[in-house]
DNA sequence: CATTGTGAACTCATTCACAGCG
DNA sequence: CGCTGTGAATGAGTTCACAATG
């Protein structure tokens, strides 16, 4: 008898972020006419291996037929369900500088579900203005409220670093347990909450390494 | 006798990661007056395990006294050369929207030694015009000239993803064999050139996953 | 018969544990 | 004595290789 249950743990971190890789690539066969996709197709694609693809998919169920491959549309639902996209998610920024101005523009974010609800800051200058998007600028004193009041999930910080970690410690009082850090500075949050970070200079620096070791400049 | 020789390979990727993360950290504790730091302080501020601090450092030479510590000022010197982050880089940057504007008005990058000399656009509203950075917006078409001229190393990609290929191929045609690339998509490029992606939605997509299955929301 | 699904083999990365040394 | 440096042990993640199967 076969177990439908998600062995949720032993997941390697990696096989999420693949996860999305391989969502993307479905939307993209999907809108293309791609009916079917085998794994060496989407390993090709996502620059994998393909048995990397039926090992990550495996942990979660059999989503494919032998000898032919993946239904793309059932495949791309399979994951959405998988990555809990198949939702809206209200999320709350706070620093709206040129940072967090481009990603409140940007088109994306709401495009999958991802919804900015609150915006905050601190400087007066800002606070109270109406920003392209139709979000007003709060005060970062009103974050705790406006948190739970909008039901927010996600806090994202475009804040500079040295006040990165006390807007964190708001968002954790406002019981968000995720938080999507864009400052240059490691947060320390307890158990309950989970952190990515998107560092730029860090990408950088590895591209500089691999310039000056790999590349010979 | 001791070899000064570095074994760059078998280095595995995300020592280059934490190095990025200590250099950070040492800059920190030097502005604070700190003059030591032993390898349990600063696991312990960047959140990782204190051997791996030493054998990431290990890798590249022996730059600790036993029983005493690291001395901060040389450690981080020695960092920046390992990263070779002790010089400039140009850098040129395809797709001037919103996300586009922010980085080239972030001070980060010019505080680090990673200029922008050169913003590429096709939007003909765009080109010609110039940015608060004082840098003026050219031609996409100009690309592979301009890059040449300006001796640019590295290429950054804020393109929507149809074109980000594209863009890439040029960038590789003017040379450039390192590229970051914030559009969300996968980019082929060949073993010349070192690709980093920094892809929001995919970090977005981890949150979510870990909302659903280890916070149960 | 082409392609999935998966245990086993392998490779890569982290952590332990302690010798080495200032 | 305390902390670094590192070989050895452990753990995690990837790839192989092939049995299972629509």
């Amino acid at each position: 008898m076969k177990r439908e249950l998600i062995k949720t743990d032993k997941i390697p971190k990696a096989t999420i972020t693949r996860l999305s890789l391989y969502y993307r690539q479905l939307e993209l066969l999907e809108f293309d006419g791609y009916r079917m996709v085998s794994s060496d197709k989407l390993a090709w694609l996502c620059q994998v291996n393909p048995a990397q693809v039926r090992k990550d998919l495996g942990y979660f169920g059999e989503f494919g037929v032998r000898g032919v491959g993946y239904d793309v549309r059932d495949l791309k639902h399979e994951i959405m369900k998988i990555l809990a996209v198949n939702r809206e998610w209200n999320m709350g920024i706070a620093g709206i500088g040129n940072l967090g101005s481009a990603l409140l523009q940007h088109q994306n974010f709401p495009a999958r579900g991802f919804n900015f609800v609150a915006a905050f800051d601190t400087d007066t200058e800002k606070i109270g203005r109406v920003l392209p998007s139709g979000l007003m600028v709060k005060d970062l004193e009103e974050l705790v409220f406006t948190v739970e009041e909008l039901e927010i999930q996600i806090g994202v910080i475009t804040t500079p670093p040295e006040v990165a970690q006390m807007v964190a410690d708001l968002f954790l009082d406002a019981q968000v347990n995720a938080i999507l850090n864009f400052s240059p500075t490691q947060i320390h949050v307890p158990d309950c909450c989970r952190v990515e970070n998107i560092d730029f200079t860090i990408k950088l620096d590895i591209l500089s390494y691999k310039l000056k070791h790999e590349m010979g400049l």
